[in-house]
DNA sequence: GGTTGATTATTGTCGGACAATCCGATTATC
DNA sequence: GATAATCGGATTGTCCGACAATAATCAACC
């Protein structure tokens, strides 16, 4: 049976700060960009020391809703970036220990929705980029580390590409999953540069010529291609 | 013109010292469940004020890498939980305003995918729990939001099934995304609810009996009727 | 006007303090 | 002997006050 009662939580002061600072942020009574008042100055308002008020501040600054730029002092708010949040994303599945299925199936999932959208909504400056990125990836696929990280951004880019930042932020943390694996792969494999360099340039040139199903498809054939690598590397 | 030189990063003792307790939990020195070592005991190691080490400690803990359990004084090493950084993401997509079409197109990539390998992998357990709470829908539906937490649940319930962690932490935040946009939807179009309880039973069969192509073709018509209501009720 | 210098504000860190409360051991009770 | 009450130490949450380093501001100067 469940129990009558829950235990009752307790709230100390700095999540309290914390939650009230955050709510003006989501509701936007703080808007992106405005500076923070000063630590002493937030302590004043809520009546409370200012060792309290940083430990509130140092949750928010790690969400990502409060940042400073480069050698600036005060805190402004900022809109929380895919790349500090897929770190933390990354780390956890990471910590789960997930398979390399798990993750192969997750790519299945999005990469080729991405690449869809990618081809209907691409823009110009976009598919540079990814013709720049398949570039380098021909370019310095002798060298392990840096092919690595080409593969990486192309998916990146794809996603970027996609308009859609939902995908954008599900893919993230895929990469940091893949790399290490895709390092290991691609040394063990020896036709794996062929095919990842033959797969990226079908998929950038269907992204191109604003071709949804054949991005699609060719990008299903990339990630497969994973899978099947990995088993053959690692069996 | 670039500059010749970066502005150096400065690294505050607070960020270093939630660094180094960082790193040894990725490399599992310190493991799961084990307590850590009291604030003062921490300050004494690191050489810095207790202060100090509580703003490090309060990184950690945001971020799901230390916790404690309930009634509880000291903190212990735990694996960040996708609903802690669900919460998070969806917080961060809601600020960018992302737009219902490509929350709906996330979900079309990660949904019926989920559905799938629920139908394949699925326990005894799960599926109960999955009847459950779809049968918790047909009851409480006239109460919009009892019936959305049902929805909701659903989804969860069916990606916690698919036994891929990657996709359950992709799909997490999607749900409080949704929420909002699904109330006014239930309630401003007459048939929503017939039709979620139809498709809901559909694919809970599909994934009972283990039918992976059925679940999966379900699951997608259940989300495109999302994106019909969402046209019908909004324009 | 742009550079330089002085002044002020703010942050990062420190030390110490105290109440509340959890933990563990000891003692009292049946 | 097992359970309950008690008590002291340990730990956390919060406060206060302090100081060096540095960013922000403003005044003086060429």
């Amino acid at each position: 049976m469940s129990d009558l009662f829950e235990p009752l939580e307790d709230h100390p002061a700095y999540r309290q700060i914390a939650q009230l600072i955050e709510q003006r942020i989501v509701d936007r009574t703080l808007r992106t960009g405005d500076p923070l008042p000063s630590e002493s100055d937030l302590a004043r308002q809520f009546g409370v020391n200012r060792s309290t008020v940083r430990e509130a501040i140092r949750e928010l600054e790690i969400q990502g809703l409060l940042g400073r730029r480069r050698g600036q002092k005060r805190l402004h708010v900022t809109r929380p970036e895919p790349d500090s949040l897929s770190f933390g994303m990354s780390r956890a599945l990471a910590l789960h220990d997930v398979t390399f299925t798990e993750l192969w199936e997750a790519m299945m999932a999005i990469e080729p929705a991405a690449a869809e959208y990618a081809a209907t909504r691409r823009s110009a400056l976009e598919l540079q980029t990814l013709t720049r990125t398949c570039a380098r990836f021909r370019r310095e696929s002798a060298d392990t580390e840096a092919a690595v990280g080409a593969v990486v951004d192309f998916f990146t880019v794809v996603s970027a590409a996609s308009g859609n930042r939902v995908l954008a932020l599900a893919q993230a943390p895929l990469n940091r999953l893949l790399a290490p694996t895709l390092a290991r792969l691609i040394d063990r494999v020896p036709q794996a540069r062929k095919r990842i360099q033959e797969a990226q340039a079908r998929i950038t040139s269907a992204i191109k010529l604003r071709r949804r199903e054949l991005a699609r498809t060719w990008m299903e054939k990339h990630i497969r291609d994973f899978k099947r690598g990995y088993e053959l590397g690692f069996s």
